[in-house]
DNA sequence: CCCGTTATGTTATAAAGTAACAATTGTTAT
DNA sequence: ATAACAATTGTTACTTTATAACATAACGGG
């Protein structure tokens, strides 16, 4: 197990990552962009649309659905969060330098979600695609279930 | 490569086997549920539930949107079918004997669909949730691309 | 400063999914 | 048979998620 400098895991650190990124890359990370990538981050569950909207109306700031859906666009393109197409909810990416296919486990009670990174699926996946002559575009691995805290508070429960 | 029986390719085989999997479980499907799945398969992309609907009421048939979800919950329990997230479209599975996760081929410019069953994929996810104490209950890997009848398109279009 | 580009504000609407209750059909036990 | 119960389907109304279309504002190079 070796530190990996490019790993985030506070929000602090992860939007510093995104601005960097950004400037590097010629993109333009504005204010309300950075402000849900901020939203998200802060949020111990990934966070669905309409859920950021309301913490950026909190925050006194307009807003209609296309203003949130349009920044997340960009931070999807930007590689900056990945979306559960099984909850509608988005989620910071831990690994913003490197664009890659979401996989997740995500906790079907708290909603709780943890980013996989496992090379050797996403490989063994390009070469069952490649061996049908199909063009992998993105990818993406979700695996539904229970986090150890729940699994506790179930078998609590129980007894 | 061996030839595998339980590999369901055209709707009338699908059906059959459908049929003959609940009467062992003691499920029912019944005249509504089987028309659904025959809707799905007699398409050559997966439909969404409305898609399927607007089928229902050519045939006749009353119908409101819970009647089609209601189908739908039934074919995915007994794993008849699946539901593509990325897309909220839901088709056929091609090995509904053995319940397992869903591993698809999507080509992004024509809607068509290939199913694996990759088990090394299956039990590396399974490993990765089983080091980090997660229960796992599904997975879903969703691989969007081009198949090769696109990628010849664009090519021809290229010239 | 001017102008083209990019980003955001705003209104309205489409698409996907569900809650709640009524009516019907199937099943089981007298 | 028929009453009682369970499972399925019909029906209405609604919530949640996402996008289209157009107006306004901010940015950035000459
Ligand atoms: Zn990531
Ligand atoms: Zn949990
Ligand atoms: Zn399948
Ligand atoms: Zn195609």
């Amino acid at each position: 197990m070796s530190a990996d400098s490019s790993l985030t895991f506070d929000p602090r650190q992860a939007l510093e990552h995104a601005a960097s990124l950004c400037e590097r890359r010629g993109t333009r990370l504005t204010e309300l962009r950075k402000r849900v990538l901020e939203i998200i981050w802060n949020s111990p569950t990934p966070l669905g649309a309409y859920a950021i909207l309301d913490v950026l109306r909190d925050d006194g700031r307009q807003g209609a659905p296309p203003t949130v859906y349009r920044a997340l666009d960009f931070l999807l393109e930007q590689g900056l969060i990945h979306r559960l197409a099984s909850l509608n909810v988005f989620t910071g990416c831990r690994r913003p330098d490197s664009f890659h296919g979401g996989q997740f486990l995500i906790c079907r009670d708290c909603g709780q979600v943890d980013e996989l990174t496992n090379p050797t699926v996403e490989e063994l996946l390009r070469a069952e695609a490649a061996c049908r002559r199909f063009e992998v575009l993105s990818q993406m691995v979700e695996v539904l279930g229970r986090c150890p805290d729940c699994q506790r508070g179930a078998k609590a429960r129980d007894r």
